[in-house]
DNA sequence: CGCGTAAATGTAAGCGCATACAAAATTCTT
DNA sequence: AAGAATTTTGTATGCGCTTACATTTACGCG
């Protein structure tokens, strides 16, 4: 048996509602209705509950709670990395929205590996969450099979895929974002422009973002070799090694398209010790406008996308559905192409 | 009641422990034990349970077993910003280890507000989190009453304090990583010496730093006008133009330490539009080391803090304590300067 | 081979709360 | 003012699991 009278879960000797009842001289009905449905209760009972609460200090057990109303109140998050700054600026805000509507945030990561989502979904579930949040369109056949079994709504955001009307997606068009990015650099004169992508495999921001920009070259009729284009790990050590690459080898590219701004980031700080001028000597674009896109140097040239408000609407609609029913709604935002110092006309 | 056999909390219609059981043709006992401590079970009835809960796709009910156990398996953490580098660095490790031993990380950021902070302790301790991390000392003294009260462990992150040995820390001198880096500044040769920090107000870290210098310029007898010191935001954009403002007052500063790399960004990218050479008109430092300082334009002198580390160590000693009731133990750790090329003598 | 001991299993009592339903109190009708 | 309609309150059950304790089974050893 537990110690008597206390309740472990860390949260020392506390007094429980039929402490608050018993003080109040009421059930434990009408304290539960006061904590959930303050409006069901007479204001004179009301106040002497309301009392007894303060005096006994008495906070519910949200786990007891949970379990008896079946609801947890708690939204799930699975994001591919979570000391990023594009996904840190996104569940911030998720957090935020959330927190603010009484709902807890529970976060895990995936570390850019379908497995590791699988389990980290499959831990969620397990522990309740009343909703999930999901990044991309990548996910395992299992993660699917329980997203659909497990009952709850669930986003997918980061990704905006047309032929995926079944579910729910708060998204932007990472092909559309980079095709505008990829024509900006042709219209500054580049022919020979390489492309420097995060890892492919298993993530489909990445992929549809080298998608876009292959197809941009292509409406233009311009060549791209395979060794225009690096892969790497998302990582700004191994970005700045992949540039250095790119500059060595015989592409002669006059312009190097990042799959983002960290990658940018790295392809810039390899530029400046290789003392290449940007752009004299070689553009660098990114993608997502980081807070600190405008202070690398040069200020980086790139594409805003809106991960704030992405948050923001991920946690209405959530809300909104888990509180009043209302259904999920798809919602494709847009990008804005962001010009900055890091782009300019080829060099001779 | 509920829809009957039904488990709403976002699980479908579930299988329950006691399906398991009947299925196994064994006891609720020892199937809650072969999920707790399958040593406690014999082989054969081992594997029958598991196959039984294979072929019911079982998945335990997370809320039920911590009521039950009075254990949530659950580690709260409140931040001040959710979306920023700097913390997202930090508890992005700190969610992977704790996720590793089976522990859900849930977050919640306080906005650098202490009142705001101790609605999200009160939350959090409703939730039964069985342990919390915080960054700082300066809380609400209903917060440190509920930490005390709430009889769960918690450590305080990122500030180191001397005379605070009653509580667990795992931390580093924020003062003494400003007094390196100001000393350095010194060295150079500079002695008019301009500061730029983040709001003091219920932050710890900000104050601490400023000390720092303080102490490093009075140390060597330099003078610190009130005009040299801007407290601003803690946003790129208020930082620089704080910048500005330092740069055209009347102090004729040759050097603008900054209290955070962050804050140092968005003086470079004033520098910059100001067409102030940097660090051959004005020296720019930060604190962090954060990702991105080697991308600065130029890359940024800093200091580094171990925000890895003290996830890694903070995890594990929460881990090690729940687990097996390890003590926790405060640990100090060192931060080291990282000189690049935003700083240099004084003009002239 | 029988007895003592230890390991394995089963039984059943909650963990703290929400809520269906019944009962009581209040308000509304006419 | 009495009965109907309504609101408010109380009673009692169970959410799915863990675990103390009782019971059974396996094992060791003289």
């Amino acid at each position: 048996m537990r110690e008597g009278g206390r309740n472990g879960t860390g949260r020392g000797s506390a007094a429980t509602l039929a402490d608050v009842a018993r003080r109040a001289g009421v059930s434990t009905a009408t304290v539960s209705r006061f904590l959930n449905q303050p409006d069901r209760v007479r204001p004179d009972k009301r106040a002497m509950v309301d009392a007894a609460i303060q005096a006994l200090g008495y906070i519910p057990h949200g786990m007891a709670r949970s379990l008896a109303s079946a609801r947890s109140r708690m939204v799930g998050a699975v994001f591919p990395r979570i000391n990023s700054i594009l996904f840190g600026s996104f569940f911030g805000e998720l957090q935020r929205r959330l927190g603010e509507a009484g709902y807890l945030l529970v976060v895990a990561s995936s570390e850019y590996a379908m497995e590791i989502e699988e389990a980290q979904v499959r831990e969620l579930l397990a522990r309740g969450v009343d909703a999930l949040v999901l990044v991309g369109h990548a996910h395992a056949p299992a993660t699917w099979r329980m997203l659909e079994q497990g009952g709850i709504p669930f986003i997918v955001t980061w990704t905006w895929r047309e032929d995926r009307a079944d579910i729910v997606q708060v998204a932007f068009s990472n092909a559309d974002s980079m095709a505008a990015i990829t024509e900006h650099v042709i219209a500054l004169g580049h022919r020979r422009i390489g492309y420097l992508s995060g890892r492919l495999r298993g993530n489909d921001r990445a992929r549809a973002r080298l998608e876009g920009f292959r197809q941009t070259l292509g409406k233009q009729g311009l060549p791209l070799p395979d060794a225009a284009v690096e892969e790497v790990p998302f990582d700004i050590d191994a970005a700045a090694s992949a540039f250095g690459r790119l500059m060595a080898g015989e592409t002669g590219v006059t312009a190097v398209v990042c799959g983002s701004d960290l990658l940018a980031m790295g392809a810039l700080r390899e530029a400046r010790r290789l003392g290449l001028d940007v752009p004299g000597d070689v553009t660098v674009t990114g993608l997502d406008d980081t807070e600190m896109a405008s202070c690398t140097g040069p200020p980086l040239t790139t594409v805003r996308t809106p991960r704030a408000e992405m948050a923001t609407r991920a946690a209405r609609m959530l809300i909104e559905r888990l509180e009043r029913g209302e259904p999920l709604q798809s919602v494709r935002l847009e990008t804005q192409i962001v010009i900055r110092a890091s782009s300019g006309p080829p060099p001779g």
